[in-house]
DNA sequence: AGCTAAACGAGACGGTACGTCTGGTCTTCTT
DNA sequence: AAGAAGACCAGACGTACCGTCTCGTTTAGCT
């Protein structure tokens, strides 16, 4: 749901960012098999090869574009997988309200994220990541993008669980909502461990470990 | 305790790791000054201009030494950053034993890590920790190193903590010892939501971040 | 008088070549405004910043034209350039027959042609004969359309000067008519001194210059 | 003779103009076979595919050479093709005093700047000339260097010639020295008629041309 | 008064070369 | 032998124009 909504608020978002032409204009529009080459080629590049195997030269030869048409739409490379970012992570990510009990559906989505990192759209976002430590720039877009909206659903769907959690236990009280900023520090406890395991110690964990912290999160927002 | 015996065994590491010069020899020897200057040329140039600001012909001119020294002892700059953390990071995240209750242990250790994070010599190693992230070679020697040794250190520190915990709490019991892999788990808790912060949110929480993180871990840890 | 035939030859000759469109047709013409716009953007381009400055795309963007406007009617900004002499420099290399004894007369005309290379258009000639040493298109359009028109011109202007000058001198022989290869060679003597100074020297020669080189050509006219 | 003295003040021009490096310096010196191979790489390009096809990459290529190796002795395509000229022209533009008489000399001086212009190196000297009509600073660094000092040798050598044309002529006569402004405007007659010819009509003239101008000149040097 | 075809603006696109930058290696001289 | 100096190859960077190619819009003449 909230998803959904806020796919309708992104829909083109990866589209050029440029506000709609308010003056009709003429000539060719933009190519969009060019720009998901691009994005393709990226994604691959990064994959097959690392961060530093992805160049722009080598991301407009592998695409079939040329150059300048890359830095027509994009100012770096950093910016292109930042796009593709934007095209999978939402909804590789997104929380699927409702399927099982909140204890299932904890694990199912931390799951979900563990799987989604190991994969090559989440290769792109650790790669990211790093980067984002090493530019300044990059973790303001970084940040200010993706990973602020990320945060924003991941509260809401976080919220949404322990309200059914805390009414399954104890639908006679009142304390209903978890209060803001207990979800914020509940979302690092369920967050923290598993993106520690893959950006310090270099592995993504299994379900054994993400599900015994997904119930450790539930146990401690039981109080 | 075990960090002391660590420096010892790791005394010179940083210097470079040829075995000690069995036969004698002549010429003059490494100049120390020049390896200080590299150190701390690479170590501000980080602080001041960010990780890619730092090259090896920059590091070479500001520590008035020529490439080719830098060469000789490093193969490239990450080289030199894992060098500078290999000095200052110990001394800094070492678990001080035995200073008041194990909770107030804790939550002191935890702002230990919090503040070292936000140190020049953290901040060189949230910038390795993004570069392992993008480059294989950085992530293995960071990780067979620096992350393997501290984890080491940590895993120590806080199995001593808990233990003191258990014990204060119920002295009657068997279960002193937790057991290796509840400890794993626990200090993925403990420093998880810390380093998710740094590196993904990109701010170092202050102490009533990590406070709550120290106590919720010493809940779990109660079961 | 020449002039004025060569004139009517090639009225419309900057126009597009293509022959007369033998289908009646609709839609609207040609702008001349567009066409005089362009000519007049290259010109001025070429004497503001050189020949390097005149860009297709600049002249498009001073001309107030679009780029496809231009490559519609013109090949290259060669072909532009081309246009613009084909359209001033005939008149003012024009001979100005019976005016003034023979040597007044080609003195007359060489400083007129001195004159042209030292104005805008002149400059645009150097620079078509510059490029014209770098490159093979561009040589053989110069030669065989403007060059070789204008030496005819020229050819037929010195003889006539030299037809006037032998009566003058001797008017009871018979060789009145200079030979043709003698003229040919005349008329090197006379504008080679001229161009050298310009092409290699780099400097439009004044009249002493001009005026001297006259004289040695009708003394050596007259054997 | 003049030449030879030349040369001597010239010889190791083509290498870096610098001054001679007044401090003692360590570390590699300029390698002269990249030097060479870079002259040579551009010579024979420009030769097979014309100016255009000269590019700084292409050399490099050709040559065996990095791009940054060009950079760093000179600034651009312009700059090697005025080291090539430096290396090969004067010794073929050379006059060989004293060989027959002045007539005989001066035909076979006239003769040799013909067939310089056809050589390889006399295509380099065409180009440069007319990419001196395009850019300013060619114009200015191929002037104040190859152009002048060829003048001043071609000066030294008419001058020697008329010298000794003028004593066989009449040798009783003081006037020997024939005045410099005149020597500047007879070497013009001389040189002008085969540049025009070269650089406006395309052509390099045959024996039959050059022969005839250098009689000319004789005869305007006798009065 | 439409119809229709050309001319035109705007500008996206694949290319090519530019001149700069840094990385690592190697060579030469000095200490 | 260590070190300073710096030449060298390699290759990506981001920019500038090139010449080609759509697109819609505007404008004449012809029905």
């Amino acid at each position: 749901m909230a998803i959904s909504a806020a796919r309708n608020g992104e829909g083109e978002r990866d589209a050029p960012r440029t506000p709609p032409p308010v003056v009709s204009r003429t000539g060719p529009r933009r190519s969009e098999s060019a720009r998901l080459a691009v994005l393709r080629a990226a994604d691959d590049l990064l994959v097959e090869r690392g961060f530093d195997g992805v160049t722009v030269e080598g991301i407009a030869a592998r695409a079939g574009v040329s150059k300048q048409t890359i830095y027509r739409w994009w100012k770096s490379k950093v910016d292109i997988l930042l796009d593709t970012i934007a095209d999978d992570a939402p909804e590789a990510l997104a929380w699927e309200g409702g399927r099982g009990t909140p204890e299932e559906e904890l694990k199912a989505q931390l799951r979900r994220v563990a799987d989604f990192l190991a994969s090559p759209p989440g290769q792109v976002l650790q790669a990211l990541l790093g980067h984002a430590q090493l530019d300044e720039r990059t973790a303001r877009r970084l940040r200010e993008g993706f990973v602020r909206e990320q945060r924003e659903r991941d509260l809401a769907g976080l919220r949404a669980v322990l309200a059914r959690h805390a009414g399954a236990e104890l639908d006679r009280e009142t304390g209903s909502e978890v209060e803001a900023a207990t979800a914020e520090r509940l979302l690092d406890a369920l967050l923290g461990p598993l993106y520690h395991q893959v950006l310090v110690q270099g592995q993504v964990p299994g379900p054994e470990f993400t599900d015994a912290v997904a119930e450790w999160v539930l146990e401690l927002a039981s109080r």
